[in-house]
RNA sequence: GCGCCCGUAGCUCAGCUGGAUAGAGUGUUUGACUACGAAUCAAAAGGUCAGGGGUUCGAAUCCCUUCGGGCGCACCA
């Protein structure tokens, strides 16, 4: 139970000695934007004044009388409008902070999400070639979701689709057989236009060769395109898997599209809405906004999308009876809701605006409504280098893959800053920023905090022995001895399951980057007050009790750190070195 | 033409799903190292939340509209 549950419990029987019936959805319990007015204030009195028949500032009255005995409240006032404010014990906040102790690594863990099954898919990039820097968003943002549904107690699928159906793995499968050509001493000069140019199919050449020897030379593209691209695919997938391995990125579930569209799952989910009544033959107007010279009116197989908001109704077969493009996504959504998804999350690039639109109505159709789909569309990304954009690199096809990223500034960086914003806007991605040792870097300011946690920890060793120094014993230190300076710590720390409740119920990953430095904004102010007064550092020799309390609260610091970049899936450093200090040492030793 | 997203401090961005005097960082100005890591901290200055209208106790947030930017819009893969 946190502060804020236990400060709504009392606040909610408060209102029903009022009135036991009114609806409180929309009565809040927040920490208000300015400190100065409190550590928590509710809305309550004005969001019900009406219903019960009250000015808001009259009815706030009466609910103070009723919470003035909370133990948890030193102090209650009506302000502005209507709001109260309250101010808490030192001591309402303990029950958190030792709950932190406890929780370690799992602090902030909920269950919002019931179990629920959530399908959350995202890169799926075709498996034509690498990685690189325009997937990673992305891939990124979704793998983060992940992580904070599973934090807030969904089970959670992690989807690569696999495009392998489509003429692209054809287009592969013959730039794959040059390359083999080629393998064998062949000149095979440049690569023509329409093949994928990079060097990374060399390597599937090469192991073609030696796999096969000389078998498809000289036979008809008949006879080696689907064994050379069923090959080159497989080591395509291994290559993404190991690039996405890279920044910490395993998928759980793979579906293929060539197993969709073979099985027959499109003729099934057809049938399920032919079989709704959503299925009719009939004729679409003209595309707007085109010139469109060809166009003519034909009877098309249509899909009663509109009946679920879509804007008009979309066809699922060709004039020639054969499927319409979209059909494999139909039919891939299908099979995501036979397999009991309730929740079906894709990441997609703004280049793909209306995806949620065309599918979404097929979702809801399935699933009688039960189910849903949403798409979380994210920006481009521009990778640049001192604000100068970065060359593209000549021996991947002219991409900057994820490898070549992950060399360069390595992937906590990468991670942090990929979901670290909102996915709408565009983002610049600037090396050099991205590896600045300093302030403006929130990677560096963050894992520095942490390391600076866990550096007063190991000093507190030569105070205390390890075994007073375990989370369960600091879990058990008398907290009470803390006093303002360590406040806004603690108001900041006993915050983050609310982060993830409120995180996870947008689909927000980035509030956790945004959140993790305010921890560790909060975190170095108070540090630093110790700098001033030497009273308010952490280790106070002379004064175990005290040194305790505040060795337990770094401890909370460390450890909610770790949680959320747990979360974010950056390393949590004990320690940070740099090349000037290491040289410092050095010289220190040599010296 | 229709739909979606965006417009917030000089710059890069938040803004808790409708709350109080709109916040950080950077940049500018000014202070603080005999330290448990100054790779940091504290403070000042900086705004017509693109413009206009509406909804209500209350709007950056919701609705309408204008302007400006991005993307999507066929039976295409």
């Amino acid at each position: 139970m946190t502060i804020f549950k236990t400060i709504m419990a009392e606040l909610e029987s408060a209102i029903a000695h009022i009135d036991s019936q009114v609806n409180i959805e929309k009565v809040t319990v927040e920490p208000p934007r300015d400190p100065s007015h409190g550590d928590l204030s509710t809305n309550a009195a004005m969001v019900l004044a009406k219903t019960l028949g009250m000015n808001p500032r009259e009815l706030a009255g009466k609910l103070i009388e009723q919470l003035q005995g909370s133990e948890n409240i030193e102090s209650l006032e009506i302000a502005g409008p209507g709001f109260i404010n309250m101010r808490l014990t030192g001591k309402a906040y303990f029950t958190d902070i030792k709950q932190c102790l406890k929780d370690g690594i799992e602090y902030g863990a909920l269950n919002i999400g019931k179990g629920e099954k959530v399908n959350v898919e995202y890169v799926s990039v075709n498996p034509t070639g690498p990685m690189h820097a325009g997937h990673v968003r992305g891939a990124v943002i979704g793998d983060t979701l992940c992580n904070l549904l599973e934090k807030a107690g969904y089970d959670v699928a992690r989807e690569y689709y696999f495009n392998d159906a489509g003429t692209q793995v054809d287009v592969l499968a013959r730039t794959a057989h040059l390359r083999y050509r080629e393998a064998l001493g062949e000149d095979i000069g440049e690569i023509p236009e329409g093949l994928y140019p990079g060097d990374y199919l060399k390597e599937v050449g090469q192991a073609i060769v030696e796999r096969d020897g000389e078998k498809w030379l000289n036979k008809e593209e008949a006879e080696w395109l689907v064994p050379i691209r069923t090959f080159a695919v497989d080591h395509m997938m291994t290559m993404i898997r190991q690039d996405l391995s890279l920044i910490n990125i395993e998928h759980t579930v793979f579906t293929n599209e060539r197993d969709i569209v073979e099985n027959g799952t499109l003729e099934k989910a057809f049938n399920t809405l032919d079989d709704l009544g959503l299925i009719y033959t009939g004729t679409l107007p003209p595309p707007r906004g085109k010139e469109m010279t060809d166009w003519e009116p034909v009877p098309l197989t249509l899909f009663r999308s509109s009946h679920f908001g879509d804007d008009q109704d979309r066809p699922l077969k060709k004039r020639d009876g054969t499927w319409a493009y979209i059909m494999p996504d139909i039919g891939y959504h299908y099979d995501k809701i036979k397999r009991g998804f309730t929740l079906m999350i894709n990441l997609l690039g703004k280049d793909h605006g209306g995806y949620e639109e065309r599918i979404g109505p097929t979702v809801a159709a399935f699933s009688k409504e039960k189910a849903k789909l949403k798409v979380i569309y994210n920006g481009m990304v521009k990778v640049l280098k001192d604000g100068v954009a970065v060359k593209f690199s000549k021996r991947s096809g002219n991409i900057i893959t994820l490898r070549e990223m992950v060399e360069e500034v390595g992937a906590d960086a990468i991670r942090f800053f990929m979901m670290g914003r909102t996915p709408d806007s565009e983002l610049e991605f600037d090396y050099s920023k991205v590896q600045e040792a300093s302030k403006d870097n929130p990677v560096f300011y963050v894992q520095y905090a942490h390391a600076r946690c866990c550096s007063v920890l190991r000093h507190g060793t030569e105070m205390f022995s390890e075994k007073e120094l375990t989370d369960d014993a600091l879990a058990k230190v008398d907290l009470s001895l803390l006093g303002e300076a360590e406040k806004e710590m603690i108001r900041v720390l006993v915050n983050w399951p609310r982060i993830v409740e409120q995180a996870a119920t947008a689909f927000e990953p980035h509030r956790i980057a945004f959140y993790v430095q305010e921890v560790a904004s909060a975190f170095n102010g108070w540090w630093s007050k110790g700098r001033g007064d030497a009273t308010l550092r952490f280790l106070i020799e002379d004064n175990k009790p005290l040194t305790l309390a505040r060795l337990a609260l770094v401890r909370a610091t460390a450890i909610t750190l770790a949680s959320a970049l747990d979360v974010m899936g950056v390393k949590a450093v004990e320690e940070m070195r740099s090349d000037a200090l290491e040289e410092e040492e050095n010289n220190a030793a040599n010296g």
